[in-house]
DNA sequence: AGGTACGCCTCTT
DNA sequence: GGCGTACCT
């Protein structure tokens, strides 16, 4: 829950702020909040019918953010959050218990045939899960938007995110609406962030430094910082009754060292504070310090911080509560996104097979799902999934070079394939064409050889003004919605932003465009060195031409 | 004045 | 998770 009245408390030294003011820097997501949000727009469906694409939809709120981040030239780094710590096991369990009793009665209430009521209660049922959390993981892979899931806590990582430089994967601030990464002294913090861009920025600089209504913080050091939001209450520790953001806040400036406060709350007669509530603010402290978190250099868990014996000793020895230690393969798993972080198993048993080449993977495993398959495999350049139930011969339905740069019929075949089994009206012949046509929305173009872009092994570009009226894939000229006639114009301040139609209502696209990057109207391939500019081509429409605003798709 | 417990909201148009 | 509010100390 954060840290109560923390955000309130702080408001004075919070400023507006516009994403904007990040472009070109890294920024740290907190997952979670989008999630949490995004699932409030299909509550009802992630438990009616999660397969849907209406379920979908938190994935469609979250990308639509991403994109908003890239339009604005800001680099997503987006933090799962792990395994669950075992000091918040309590309260863990206790929301579980109020969910799954909502669960019930918005069942009950739906039988009733009492919609309203149940989609009231689906609403406080929702929970963010592992496999809903690798939905989106699929999606954000496809679209190279970086992300990494946390061993733990998601906020521990993205504070140590805060703590290296850009090209070592830093971050320059994080997105977030939970307030605990105050506690983990992050220097900056977007609270509140909205579709178009604004929000309220936290930054520890401001706040140590500068005097606003009485509050001043130049006498904390980090510790007491920490410290003042623990004493106010966390959700690794629980206030002493009585002592809330304020009065946490005048103890440590009045005593200004932790032992100090300690001492004189037990011998204040006002406060009933528990024999052992020191070891606990100490171990606590130690979270906030020293929790594991994963270091994508060195691919294993590492402590936020070099671990400190002023912890150490109230530790005990007792390393657990920093979260469980974890062998690197399977930390690695679990912040690459294949291993569920709670039960430690993969979330499919083809992510690994295909991550080699980490190209069609979870598409591929889409398709089979889709058909039904048991298995997939991959032998050098071909993807074939084995079918289990229309043929029995394996199919052969993509096929990559072995160096990921060319994408031949294999995607195009792929869309086709998935085609014909939706739409049967689609010539039995355009199943599997000998060549792909000249006008064909795959085609690749001569990538990384143009002028300096910076292109990615593996990406297609459409250049859709010439090609989306004239495509030979249906399922992507039926997908009309990818023209810009049909993206909604929505205003962002100053600027105008093209906002890709989230989800193609119809059909297999999905499988091709996880591929794609589409590329807006303009003639050129993108450039994605050059701080871009905007700029209007002659047909006065605005377009991005730094890369394309990025189209996404999910499957069905 | 400050803390706490409680109920309501987070999406979308 | 946050927020606002009525009520308690």
């Amino acid at each position: 829950m954060g840290i109560p009245n923390l955000l309130r408390f702080l408001k004075p030294f919070i400023e507006p702020v516009h994403i904007k003011k990040y472009a070109g820097k890294r920024v740290g997501i907190d997952a979670y909040s989008w999630l949490h949000k995004g699932a409030y727009a299909c509550s009802m469906e992630l438990f009616t019918d999660p397969r849907s694409t209406a379920a979908r939809r938190y994935i469609s709120y979250f990308m639509h953010h991403i994109n908003l981040l890239r339009h604005y030239k800001v680099v997503p780094v987006v933090v799962f959050d792990g395994g669950s710590m075992p000091c918040k096991a309590a309260t863990d369990n206790e929301r579980q218990r109020r969910r799954e009793l909502s669960l019930n009665m918005a069942k009950e209430k739906l039988e009733q045939g009492n919609t309203a009521a149940a989609v009231d209660l689906f609403r406080k049922a929702v929970h963010i899960t592992p496999l809903m959390a690798y939905q989106l993981i699929k999606i954000l892979r496809s679209e190279n938007v970086e992300f990494v899931v946390a061993p733990y806590e998601a906020d521990a990582q993205l504070a140590y995110l805060t703590t290296l430089n850009a090209d070592q994967g830093g971050i320059a601030a994080v997105i977030t609406e939970d307030s605990d990464l105050i506690a983990y002294c992050c220097p900056a913090i977007i609270f509140k962030m909205d579709r178009f861009g604004n929000g309220e920025e936290f930054t520890m600089e401001r706040t140590l430094n500068t005097e606003k209504h009485a509050l001043s913080f130049r006498d904390f050091d980090q510790q007491l910082f920490t410290g003042m939001c623990v004493l106010a209450g966390c959700d690794f520790l629980p206030s002493i009754s009585g002592i809330g953001t304020k009065r946490a806040y005048s103890i440590i400036s009045k005593y200004k060292d932790i032992n100090s406060v300690i001492s004189n709350l037990k011998l204040d007669k006002r406060y009933s504070v528990p024999d052992d509530y020191d070891v606990s603010l100490w171990k606590t402290l130690a979270v906030f310090n020293h929790a594991r978190v994963y270091d994508g250099k060195s691919k294993s868990l590492k402590h936020l911080k070099p671990l400190d014996k002023q912890y150490l000793t109230y530790l005990d020895g007792d390393l657990e509560i920093l979260g469980p230690d974890l062998s690197p393969s399977i930390a690695r798993g679990i912040a690459e996104g294949h291993l569920n972080p709670i039960t430690m198993k993969a979330f499919d048993q083809c992510s690994r097979i295909f991550s080699p080449n980490g190209f069609l993977d979870t598409s591929a495993f889409d398709i089979a799902e889709q058909y039904g398959s048991q298995e997939i495999s991959t032998q050098k350049s071909c993807i074939t999934i084995l079918s289990s139930q229309e043929s029995k011969e394996n199919m052969i339905v993509g096929e990559i070079s072995s160096d990921g740069q060319k994408c031949k019929k294999g995607v195009l075949s792929l869309g086709k394939f998935l085609l014909q089994k939706q739409s049967p009206q689609v010539e039995s012949d355009e199943v599997e064409p000998k060549n792909v046509p000249e006008n064909n929305p795959f085609k690749k173009r001569k990538l990384a050889t143009d002028k300096g872009q910076e292109m990615g092994p593996n990406e297609l570009v459409i250049d859709l003004e010439d090609e989306i009226s004239d495509l030979s894939c249906p399922a992507l000229s039926q997908g009309s919605n990818l023209t810009s006639k049909n993206m909604k114009q929505l205003d962002f301040g100053q600027e105008d932003y093209e906002e890709p139609s989230l989800l193609v209502n119809e059909v297999p696209v999905a499988i091709c465009s996880s591929l794609t990057r589409y590329s807006m109207p303009n003639k050129t391939a993108p450039k994605r060195q050059k701080a871009p500019k905007r700029s209007m081509d002659k047909t006065n429409k605005k377009v991005n031409n730094s890369g394309g605003i990025l189209k996404f798709f999910t499957r069905l």
